[in-house]
DNA sequence: AAGTGGTCTAGACCACGGC
DNA sequence: CCGTGGTCTAGACCACTTC
């Protein structure tokens, strides 16, 4: 009987929706039981294997357990590790207003070592900003950002001051994120960079140079961020 | 007809197997065209489900990229990033001998900050375990990991010299290590920890505290690494 | 004992890729 | 065009957990 599939979406997908759209209404809470693979099979008209094939999926996501001779299972919720978040984002999880205070904005050229970290000719023209960033009313990062000025060249008319810069390149530039490669070592603060953040010259600082990807694999943001170590630590979960 | 599964593996892990070792061997590069599923179904004798389910599992792992309507090939090597690897395992990869000057081993009680990280009552007695690590002769981090004296106390007899602390601790005792949450800032260097690391005091140090978890999800170790700024810096892969 | 997930069969049709 | 992976069926037996 080839009564299966009319529209494009695979059975084993609408299995998968249905389950997950019941979980986040909050029909169904961690720890509960899903439908059983034979109860899914019955009730969506699929056979055994197709049933299962939408659990293991949601399995492999992460969002249900499976216990051999038990059932299927909510899992609780996973605690997301090493994600690449913005400022703005991350003072929003603790519900603090994200203030910058852009120091410069500028188009610079003949910096080899940057445009090359962004795979860029060394002669490109680069979009250099610099932040301030600050949470409870206190600087504790000052943040430098370069682009390229060809693809961006738009954003020195943007309001940084506000808005998020991640948000600004997706929504306005269509730029998806996909990951971040991190070099993380310690420096002390330079007599400007201490003055900035309020401290003594000399001060540890943690230095984070980060290589922003898209999407498609192509360097998209050089960012070097000098954050005061006392006020701020980085939180890393590595597997084996 | 029941002429499956004689042994207790399945038959999706036997070609699995048999695919793995073709790779290890050399035998098939990255790139190289992997048995198809018909393929793999008639050598291996099963049906095209168990075959499936074969390379799919190896596609999860990221051993083989499988593309519809052209085949099955052998995934390029994965970068590991993120990964818990002991000091030994990560001066392996560079080739350059693993060196560590144990400093102190004792079996020390009253901390409760420590007891309280691996979730012990703060009476615990603890194993402290001091060592200055090194390669190409310079030292680059002052160590000091803490476990329960109880369940490793054998542990202040092994030759910690020249091993892994990690295999011993895998091998002798049977942990397993699955994750670790670490918390890295920057201080400054005291006198002692200076001159352990042949710099001057007040030079700026990479601190990572580490809590180190098996696979029972139990806090196996807590370790505390002082890092030379200038000959070390950590990599770190974020994720959007 | 009843129900569950884990494995497996022997077929089938489809959409896509390369030649 | 032929071979590939992607989806699917309608059953089956096993090992396991729960009661």
């Amino acid at each position: 009987m080839p009564e299966n599939h009319r529209n494009g979406t695979p059975a084993y997908r609408r299995i998968q929706g249905a389950i997950l759209k019941r979980i986040e209404t909050g029909q169904l809470k961690p720890g509960d039981a899903v439908d059983s693979e034979r109860e899914l099979a019955r009730i969506h008209r699929v056979s055994l294997m197709t049933a299962r094939h939408a659990l293991a999926g949601l399995e492999q996501e992460g969002m249900v357990e499976r216990r051999r001779g038990a059932g299927t299972f909510v899992a609780p919720p996973k605690i997301h590790f090493n994600k690449l978040v913005s400022f703005s984002e991350q003072m929003a999880t603790r519900s603090l207003p994200a203030r910058s205070k852009v120091l410069s904005c500028s188009v610079i050229g003949k910096e080899q070592e940057i445009a090359a970290r962004l795979a860029l000719p060394a002669s490109s023209r680069l979009i250099k900003l610099e932040r301030l960033r600050q949470g409870a009313e206190e600087p504790f990062c000052l943040e430098t950002c370069y682009l390229s000025a060809d693809e961006y060249a738009s954003l020195t008319h943007s309001p940084l001051e506000r808005g998020s810069l991640f948000s600004t390149l997706e929504h306005d530039f269509g730029l998806e994120l996909a990951y971040a490669d991190e070099e993380i070592d310690a420096t002390a603060a330079d007599s400007r960079t201490a003055q900035l953040l309020g401290i003594s010259r000399g001060f540890p600082l943690i230095r984070i140079r980060q290589v922003i990807y898209s999407t498609k694999g192509k360097p998209a943001i050089y960012a070097l961020g000098l954050y005061r170590s006392d006020r701020h630590t980085l939180l890393i979960r590595r597997f084996r």
